[in-house]
DNA sequence: CGTTGTTAGTTACAAACTCAACTGTTAACA
DNA sequence: TGTTAACAGTTGAGTTTGTAACTAACAACG
Protein backbone atom coordinates (compact mmCIF):
# COMPACT_ATOMS: atom_id res chain seq x y z
CA UNK A 1 0.00 0.00 0.00
CA UNK A 2 2.88 2.27 0.54
CA UNK A 3 3.40 3.15 -3.27
CA UNK A 4 0.77 3.62 -5.77
CA UNK A 5 -1.99 4.71 -3.67
CA UNK A 6 -4.13 7.05 -5.92
CA UNK A 7 -5.47 9.44 -3.70
CA UNK A 8 -4.93 12.82 -5.49
CA UNK A 9 -3.97 15.34 -3.17
CA UNK A 10 -3.06 18.04 -5.38
CA UNK A 11 -6.71 17.84 -6.59
CA UNK A 12 -8.08 17.59 -3.08
CA UNK A 13 -10.40 20.84 -3.38
CA UNK A 14 -9.43 21.83 0.41
CA UNK A 15 -5.98 21.29 -0.16
CA UNK A 16 -5.13 22.71 -3.20
CA UNK A 17 -7.49 25.63 -2.10
CA UNK A 18 -5.20 26.31 0.88
CA UNK A 19 -2.11 26.09 -1.02
CA UNK A 20 -3.25 28.71 -3.50
CA UNK A 21 -4.49 31.13 -1.22
CA UNK A 22 -1.02 31.00 0.74
CA UNK A 23 0.70 31.45 -2.36
CA UNK A 24 -1.23 34.21 -4.07
CA UNK A 25 -1.83 36.06 -0.39
CA UNK A 26 2.48 35.83 0.09
CA UNK A 27 3.45 38.72 -1.68
CA UNK A 28 0.57 40.98 -0.76
CA UNK A 29 0.98 39.82 2.69
CA UNK A 30 4.62 41.31 2.42
CA UNK A 31 3.66 44.74 1.58
CA UNK A 32 1.11 45.25 4.43
CA UNK A 33 3.57 44.03 7.05
CA UNK A 34 6.73 45.54 5.58
CA UNK A 35 5.06 48.84 5.29
CA UNK A 36 2.56 49.32 8.10
CA UNK A 37 3.49 46.57 10.61
CA UNK A 38 -0.62 45.22 9.85
CA UNK A 39 -1.66 41.35 10.22
CA UNK A 40 -3.59 39.98 7.79
CA UNK A 41 -6.82 40.69 10.38
CA UNK A 42 -5.94 44.27 10.29
CA UNK A 43 -5.61 45.47 6.99
CA UNK A 44 -9.65 43.51 6.24
CA UNK A 45 -10.72 45.37 8.77
CA UNK A 46 -9.20 48.75 7.57
CA UNK A 47 -10.64 47.60 3.83
CA UNK A 48 -14.11 47.43 5.31
CA UNK A 49 -14.03 50.61 6.90
CA UNK A 50 -12.08 52.22 3.53
CA UNK A 51 -14.67 50.44 0.87
CA UNK A 52 -18.00 50.31 3.03
CA UNK A 53 -17.43 53.54 5.40
CA UNK A 54 -18.32 54.31 8.88
CA UNK A 55 -19.54 50.96 10.81
CA UNK A 56 -19.78 48.85 13.92
CA UNK A 57 -17.64 45.92 14.74
CA UNK A 58 -20.62 43.99 14.24
CA UNK A 59 -21.44 44.59 11.00
CA UNK A 60 -17.38 43.82 9.95
CA UNK A 61 -18.47 40.32 11.38
CA UNK A 62 -21.02 39.94 9.51
CA UNK A 63 -19.55 40.58 6.00
CA UNK A 64 -16.11 39.43 6.72
CA UNK A 65 -16.88 36.56 8.71
CA UNK A 66 -14.02 36.61 10.77
CA UNK A 67 -14.71 35.65 14.71
CA UNK A 68 -15.26 39.05 17.00
CA UNK A 69 -12.30 38.51 19.18
CA UNK A 70 -10.05 39.07 15.84
CA UNK A 71 -11.72 42.25 14.61
CA UNK A 72 -11.66 43.52 18.35
CA UNK A 73 -8.00 43.42 18.42
CA UNK A 74 -7.57 44.26 15.11
CA UNK A 75 -9.57 47.53 15.80
CA UNK A 76 -7.84 48.14 19.35
CA UNK A 77 -4.68 48.32 16.62
CA UNK A 78 -5.67 49.92 14.32
CA UNK A 79 -7.25 52.92 16.63
CA UNK A 80 -3.78 52.46 18.87
CA UNK A 81 -2.39 53.93 15.57
CA UNK A 82 -4.83 56.59 14.92
CA UNK A 83 -6.06 54.78 11.19
CA UNK A 84 -9.65 54.65 12.86
CA UNK A 85 -11.62 56.50 15.36
CA UNK A 86 -14.02 55.12 17.70
CA UNK A 87 -17.67 56.64 18.82
CA UNK A 88 -20.39 55.12 21.02
CA UNK A 89 -23.83 54.89 19.97
CA UNK A 90 -25.47 58.02 22.46
CA UNK A 91 -28.84 55.53 22.16
CA UNK A 92 -27.83 52.34 22.41
CA UNK A 93 -23.98 52.23 24.09
CA UNK A 94 -23.44 48.77 23.76
CA UNK A 95 -22.52 49.79 20.23
CA UNK A 96 -19.55 51.60 19.15
CA UNK A 97 -19.05 53.35 15.41
CA UNK A 98 -15.62 53.07 13.80
CA UNK A 99 -14.84 55.12 10.77
CA UNK A 100 -10.93 56.18 9.45
CA UNK A 101 -8.77 58.62 10.34
CA UNK A 102 -7.38 60.48 8.02
CA UNK A 103 -4.00 58.68 8.11
CA UNK A 104 -6.44 55.71 8.06
CA UNK A 105 -7.81 56.92 4.68
CA UNK A 106 -4.23 57.52 2.71
CA UNK A 107 -3.01 53.75 4.16
CA UNK A 108 -6.10 52.27 2.70
CA UNK A 109 -5.67 54.14 -0.56
CA UNK A 110 -2.07 53.41 -0.35
CA UNK A 111 -2.95 49.69 -0.05
CA UNK A 112 -5.53 49.56 -2.27
CA UNK A 113 -3.90 50.52 -5.32
CA UNK A 114 -1.17 47.95 -4.26
CA UNK A 115 -3.92 45.09 -3.85
CA UNK A 116 -5.74 46.45 -7.35
CA UNK A 117 -2.30 45.88 -8.73
CA UNK A 118 -1.05 42.65 -7.56
CA UNK A 119 -4.87 41.21 -8.40
CA UNK A 120 -4.34 42.67 -12.14
CA UNK A 121 -0.48 40.91 -12.15
CA UNK A 122 -2.43 37.66 -10.51
CA UNK A 123 -5.51 37.70 -13.48
CA UNK A 124 -2.88 38.16 -16.17
CA UNK A 125 -2.20 34.55 -16.32
CA UNK A 126 -5.63 33.66 -16.92
CA UNK A 127 -7.51 34.86 -20.15
CA UNK A 128 -10.81 37.28 -19.34
CA UNK A 129 -13.31 34.37 -19.51
CA UNK A 130 -10.65 32.15 -17.05
CA UNK A 131 -10.83 34.86 -14.61
CA UNK A 132 -13.98 35.27 -14.45
CA UNK A 133 -14.67 31.76 -14.26
CA UNK A 134 -12.52 31.40 -11.71
CA UNK A 135 -14.12 34.21 -9.27
CA UNK A 136 -17.68 32.82 -9.87
CA UNK A 137 -16.68 29.35 -9.13
CA UNK A 138 -14.52 30.69 -5.69
CA UNK A 139 -17.58 33.09 -4.95
CA UNK A 140 -19.78 29.80 -4.95
CA UNK A 141 -17.35 28.02 -2.64
CA UNK A 142 -16.86 30.92 -0.65
CA UNK A 143 -21.15 31.01 -0.02
CA UNK A 144 -21.37 28.03 2.18
CA UNK A 145 -22.49 24.59 1.68
CA UNK A 146 -25.33 25.76 -0.26
CA UNK A 147 -23.80 28.46 -1.97
CA UNK B 1 -14.72 58.16 0.51
CA UNK B 2 -16.72 56.53 2.66
CA UNK B 3 -19.57 55.34 0.79
CA UNK B 4 -19.75 54.08 -2.75
CA UNK B 5 -15.81 53.50 -2.61
CA UNK B 6 -15.33 51.36 -5.60
CA UNK B 7 -12.95 48.61 -4.67
CA UNK B 8 -14.48 45.22 -4.90
CA UNK B 9 -13.24 43.19 -1.81
CA UNK B 10 -15.29 39.98 -2.59
CA UNK B 11 -13.46 39.81 -6.17
CA UNK B 12 -9.74 40.68 -4.68
CA UNK B 13 -8.03 37.57 -5.42
CA UNK B 14 -6.59 36.89 -2.24
CA UNK B 15 -9.08 37.38 0.06
CA UNK B 16 -11.96 35.38 -1.97
CA UNK B 17 -9.67 32.86 -2.19
CA UNK B 18 -9.02 32.78 1.48
CA UNK B 19 -12.32 32.89 2.38
CA UNK B 20 -13.12 29.73 -0.26
CA UNK B 21 -10.18 27.75 1.39
CA UNK B 22 -11.42 28.26 4.63
CA UNK B 23 -14.81 27.76 4.29
CA UNK B 24 -14.37 24.86 2.18
CA UNK B 25 -12.14 23.30 4.34
CA UNK B 26 -14.51 23.69 7.40
CA UNK B 27 -16.24 20.62 7.39
CA UNK B 28 -13.23 17.73 6.63
CA UNK B 29 -11.49 19.77 9.66
CA UNK B 30 -13.69 19.31 11.84
CA UNK B 31 -13.58 15.24 10.79
CA UNK B 32 -10.15 14.77 11.33
CA UNK B 33 -10.01 17.04 14.64
CA UNK B 34 -12.74 15.00 16.17
CA UNK B 35 -11.80 11.63 15.19
CA UNK B 36 -8.16 11.57 15.78
CA UNK B 37 -7.71 15.03 17.55
CA UNK B 38 -5.15 16.30 14.30
CA UNK B 39 -4.25 19.34 13.05
CA UNK B 40 -4.21 20.61 9.55
CA UNK B 41 -0.35 20.29 9.43
CA UNK B 42 -0.91 16.63 10.43
CA UNK B 43 -3.59 15.13 8.01
CA UNK B 44 -1.41 16.57 5.43
CA UNK B 45 1.84 14.51 6.63
CA UNK B 46 -0.57 11.54 7.37
CA UNK B 47 -1.67 11.97 3.48
CA UNK B 48 1.86 12.42 2.19
CA UNK B 49 3.00 9.10 3.71
CA UNK B 50 -0.36 7.31 3.00
CA UNK B 51 -0.26 8.26 -0.64
CA UNK B 52 3.63 8.47 -1.86
CA UNK B 53 4.75 5.88 0.85
CA UNK B 54 8.24 5.69 3.12
CA UNK B 55 9.85 8.96 2.84
CA UNK B 56 11.98 11.56 4.62
CA UNK B 57 10.77 15.04 6.39
CA UNK B 58 12.88 16.71 3.71
CA UNK B 59 10.76 15.12 0.73
CA UNK B 60 7.09 15.95 2.69
CA UNK B 61 8.26 19.19 2.95
CA UNK B 62 9.59 19.69 -1.20
CA UNK B 63 6.12 18.22 -1.69
CA UNK B 64 3.83 20.00 0.18
CA UNK B 65 6.12 23.66 0.47
CA UNK B 66 5.28 23.29 4.24
CA UNK B 67 7.77 24.28 6.53
CA UNK B 68 10.16 22.31 7.83
CA UNK B 69 9.32 22.71 11.74
CA UNK B 70 5.65 22.09 10.54
CA UNK B 71 6.54 18.93 9.21
CA UNK B 72 8.94 18.87 12.36
CA UNK B 73 6.10 19.19 15.10
CA UNK B 74 3.73 17.11 13.47
CA UNK B 75 6.12 13.97 12.77
CA UNK B 76 6.58 14.19 16.82
CA UNK B 77 2.66 14.12 17.32
CA UNK B 78 1.83 11.06 14.93
CA UNK B 79 5.15 9.40 15.95
CA UNK B 80 3.98 9.98 19.68
CA UNK B 81 0.58 8.47 18.88
CA UNK B 82 2.07 5.83 17.09
CA UNK B 83 0.93 6.61 13.71
CA UNK B 84 4.10 6.67 11.75
CA UNK B 85 7.64 5.59 12.75
CA UNK B 86 11.42 6.93 12.53
CA UNK B 87 14.06 4.93 11.05
CA UNK B 88 18.15 6.56 10.18
CA UNK B 89 19.42 5.86 7.54
CA UNK B 90 22.57 4.24 8.09
CA UNK B 91 24.59 5.63 5.31
CA UNK B 92 23.42 9.24 6.57
CA UNK B 93 22.59 9.82 10.07
CA UNK B 94 21.11 13.26 9.62
CA UNK B 95 18.35 11.33 7.40
CA UNK B 96 15.14 9.42 8.72
CA UNK B 97 13.13 7.70 6.89
CA UNK B 98 9.29 8.23 7.97
CA UNK B 99 6.78 5.21 7.20
CA UNK B 100 2.87 4.79 8.52
CA UNK B 101 2.30 2.22 10.97
CA UNK B 102 -0.27 -0.23 10.70
CA UNK B 103 -2.89 2.37 13.07
CA UNK B 104 -1.40 5.44 10.40
CA UNK B 105 -2.50 3.35 7.37
CA UNK B 106 -5.95 2.31 8.83
CA UNK B 107 -6.26 6.01 9.95
CA UNK B 108 -4.76 7.45 6.24
CA UNK B 109 -7.77 5.27 4.51
CA UNK B 110 -10.66 6.29 6.80
CA UNK B 111 -9.47 10.01 5.92
CA UNK B 112 -8.89 9.69 2.44
CA UNK B 113 -12.63 8.03 1.84
CA UNK B 114 -14.08 11.11 4.09
CA UNK B 115 -11.88 13.33 2.23
CA UNK B 116 -12.88 11.85 -1.68
CA UNK B 117 -16.44 12.08 -0.68
CA UNK B 118 -16.24 15.72 0.41
CA UNK B 119 -14.22 16.66 -2.43
CA UNK B 120 -17.29 15.11 -4.48
CA UNK B 121 -19.72 16.55 -2.69
CA UNK B 122 -17.96 20.45 -3.02
CA UNK B 123 -17.14 19.43 -6.63
CA UNK B 124 -21.16 18.55 -7.10
CA UNK B 125 -22.04 22.35 -7.26
CA UNK B 126 -20.67 22.45 -10.84
CA UNK B 127 -20.38 21.26 -13.88
CA UNK B 128 -17.54 18.59 -14.52
CA UNK B 129 -16.20 20.88 -16.94
CA UNK B 130 -16.13 23.87 -14.13
CA UNK B 131 -14.70 21.87 -11.66
CA UNK B 132 -11.72 20.89 -14.00
CA UNK B 133 -11.49 24.62 -15.46
CA UNK B 134 -11.63 25.53 -11.06
CA UNK B 135 -8.49 22.83 -10.29
CA UNK B 136 -6.36 24.09 -13.28
CA UNK B 137 -6.59 27.04 -12.48
CA UNK B 138 -5.98 26.59 -8.75
CA UNK B 139 -2.99 24.85 -10.03
CA UNK B 140 -1.76 27.70 -12.08
CA UNK B 141 -2.04 30.08 -8.72
CA UNK B 142 -0.80 27.46 -6.72
CA UNK B 143 2.63 26.72 -8.73
CA UNK B 144 4.47 30.00 -7.55
CA UNK B 145 4.75 33.50 -9.65
CA UNK B 146 5.49 32.39 -12.83
CA UNK B 147 3.01 29.19 -12.46
C1' DC C 1 43.57 15.46 9.36
C1' DG C 2 41.34 20.17 10.27
C1' DT C 3 38.86 23.96 9.20
C1' DT C 4 34.82 25.80 6.94
C1' DG C 5 30.43 25.17 4.81
C1' DT C 6 26.18 22.67 4.11
C1' DT C 7 22.37 19.79 5.26
C1' DA C 8 18.43 17.37 8.17
C1' DG C 9 16.00 18.09 11.69
C1' DT C 10 14.92 20.23 16.50
C1' DT C 11 14.21 23.69 19.97
C1' DA C 12 13.23 28.34 22.11
C1' DC C 13 10.77 32.36 22.35
C1' DA C 14 7.64 35.66 20.74
C1' DA C 15 3.61 36.58 18.14
C1' DA C 16 -1.03 35.16 16.86
C1' DC C 17 -5.15 32.42 17.23
C1' DT C 18 -9.04 29.85 19.59
C1' DC C 19 -12.45 29.22 22.87
C1' DA C 20 -14.76 30.28 26.81
C1' DA C 21 -15.79 33.31 30.29
C1' DC C 22 -16.39 37.95 31.33
C1' DT C 23 -18.27 43.30 31.53
C1' DG C 24 -21.55 46.47 30.60
C1' DT C 25 -25.86 47.60 28.35
C1' DT C 26 -30.51 46.99 26.55
C1' DA C 27 -34.84 44.22 25.95
C1' DA C 28 -38.69 41.24 27.60
C1' DC C 29 -42.03 40.32 30.42
C1' DA C 30 -43.94 38.52 34.73
C1' DT D 1 -40.12 47.49 38.87
C1' DG D 2 -37.29 43.20 39.18
C1' DT D 3 -35.51 39.36 37.23
C1' DT D 4 -33.85 36.98 33.32
C1' DA D 5 -32.29 36.78 28.72
C1' DA D 6 -29.89 38.71 24.82
C1' DC D 7 -26.44 41.44 22.77
C1' DA D 8 -21.79 44.21 21.63
C1' DG D 9 -17.55 43.94 22.59
C1' DT D 10 -13.32 42.62 25.64
C1' DT D 11 -10.16 39.80 28.21
C1' DG D 12 -7.49 35.64 29.63
C1' DA D 13 -5.68 30.99 29.46
C1' DG D 14 -4.03 27.56 26.61
C1' DT D 15 -2.61 26.20 21.88
C1' DT D 16 -0.50 26.78 17.46
C1' DT D 17 2.46 29.15 14.48
C1' DG D 18 6.65 31.79 12.74
C1' DT D 19 11.42 33.18 12.99
C1' DA D 20 15.79 32.39 14.15
C1' DA D 21 19.12 30.09 16.44
C1' DC D 22 20.64 25.70 17.46
C1' DT D 23 22.60 20.45 17.31
C1' DA D 24 24.41 16.75 14.95
C1' DA D 25 26.18 14.73 10.84
C1' DC D 26 28.35 14.90 6.48
C1' DA D 27 31.28 17.19 2.52
C1' DA D 28 35.01 19.81 0.43
C1' DC D 29 39.21 21.25 0.13
C1' DG D 30 43.56 23.14 1.88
Amino acid sequence: MSIADDFDLQNFLPYLLNQAAEESSLAFQQVYKDRYGMLRTEWRVLFHLGIYGRMTAKEIGSRSKMHKTKISRAVAKLAQRRFLTRERDANDRRVEYLELTTAGRQAYRDLRAVAADYDTRLTARFSAQEAEMLRKLLRKLAGGADG
